[in-house]
DNA sequence: ACTAATCCCATTGACTCCCATCATTTCCCA
DNA sequence: TGGGAAATGATGGGAGTCAATGGGATTAGT
C-alpha cells in the first residue's frame, strides 16, 4: 500500500475547490475512485479522509457486525456522515460546509498524511491543536514493536523501478 | 463492493416520484436491476432500501436458518413487506403509501447511505432520531478494529477513471 | 371510458470541464 | 556550479453539461 505522509497547505478558491495534494492524489490513483471519502473526526475539530480502499475497510467492518444490532447502527452513523468527493479533472476537491465547519476551515486546508489515511485542518488550529502532540511524544519517550517484515509481492509482469508506484 | 455513502434530501413530486440520489443509483447500475428493494424498518420511523446484491444476502441469510423456526419466520415477514421499487428513465421511483406513512414521509426524502444499504427517512425525523447517533457514537468514543488490507482485485482490461463506478 | 402508471420533453441551477496563468521545481548545458 | 529553459503542480475563471424537477402526453389496466 502507498503511504500518505507529510502535510501540505492548500489554498481554497472562491468556488469551493482545493487541490488534493499531488503526493496524496498519486496514492489514489491506484484504488477504483479517485477522490476523497471525508466526514468530520470525532476527536478534533478536523476532517478525516481517506481513499475507497480505505473506506471500504471501514464499511467492511461494519459489514460484519450483525444487522440492526446497536452498534452496527452507531457505527454507521460514521458512513452517513461521509461525504464522497470525487477530484476533478485538476485533481481539486470541493469540501461540502459541513465538514467545513466543523473544522473551522476557511481560506486555507492543511492536508496532513497518516499512513492509511489523512486529516484536513484548519491550519491556524492545527498549530495549536496538533503540533503540540510531537513534542509530547518527544516528551513522553514514545516506544513502538513493529510488526515482522513482509516479503515484497512480486508485481505481475513488472519490474520495480526506483520511484515507486510510477 | 461499492459503497452507499452520505446523505441526500430530494423532493417528492405531486406524483410520488422522487429521484434516487445519483451516486446511489450508480452503485445500483452495476447490479442486476437498476432501482430499490424497500421494506418499512421494525427498529425507526424509517424505511430500509438496498439494492438486488445487499436484498440477495439478505435472502440467502434467512435461507440458511432452520424450516419452521421462529427466527426464520419473523425474518421472512420482511421479504413479505418488501417492495420492489424500478427506477423510471429519469433515475425515480414511487414510494407506495405503505411505506411513506410508516415513515412519516410527505413533502422530502432523505437517503441515507450505510454502506451496502440505505435508509429512507422524513428529514425532520432524521434531525431528531439518527443525528443524535453520531454524538452519541462521538461521546462513548467508538473504535473500529478494521480488518486487514485485502489486496485489489486487477480489474479486467479495465484502467481506473477518475469519476468512480460510472 | 376512467384511473393510474410510465414515458418524454422542458427548465433550471449547480457543478464540472477546459483553458489560461503563475509559481516552483527540475533538468540541461555551458 | 550558475543560469536559463522546460516541466509540473497549484490556482482562477468562463462556459457547457448534467442532475433534479415539473408537467403534459401516451399507454396500460380494469
Amino acid at each position: 500500500m502507498a503511504l500518505l505522509v507529510g502535510r501540505h497547505v492548500n489554498r481554497i478558491d472562491r468556488k469551493g475547490r482545493v487541490s488534493v495534494p499531488k503526493p496524496f492524489r498519486d496514492v489514489f490513483q491506484g484504488q477504483g475512485f479517485v477522490g476523497l471519502y471525508a466526514y468530520p473526526s470525532f476527536k478534533y475539530p478536523a476532517i478525516e479522509a481517506m481513499g475507497e480502499d480505505f473506506m471500504a475497510r471501514l464499511v467492511a467492518a461494519i459489514d460484519d457486525l450483525p444487522l440492526y444490532s446497536e452498534e452496527r447502527d452507531d457505527l454507521s452513523a460514521i458512513v452517513e456522515n461521509t461525504h464522497r468527493l470525487p477530484c476533478d479533472t485538476e485533481g481539486r476537491v470541493v469540501l461540502p460546509p459541513e465538514l467545513l465547519d466543523h473544522a473551522g476551515i476557511t481560506g486555507e486546508a492543511l492536508f496532513a498524511g497518516r499512513g492509511g489515511a489523512l486529516q484536513i485542518w484548519d491550519p491556524a488550529t492545527y498549530a495549536r491543536d496538533r503540533e503540540p502532540a510531537f513534542e509530547r511524544a518527544r516528551a513522553r519517550g514514545v516506544t513502538l514493536r513493529l510488526p515482522p517484515q513482509q516479503p515484497r509481492p512480486v508485481p505481475p509482469g513488472g519490474t520495480p523501478d526506483s520511484t515507486g508506484e510510477g
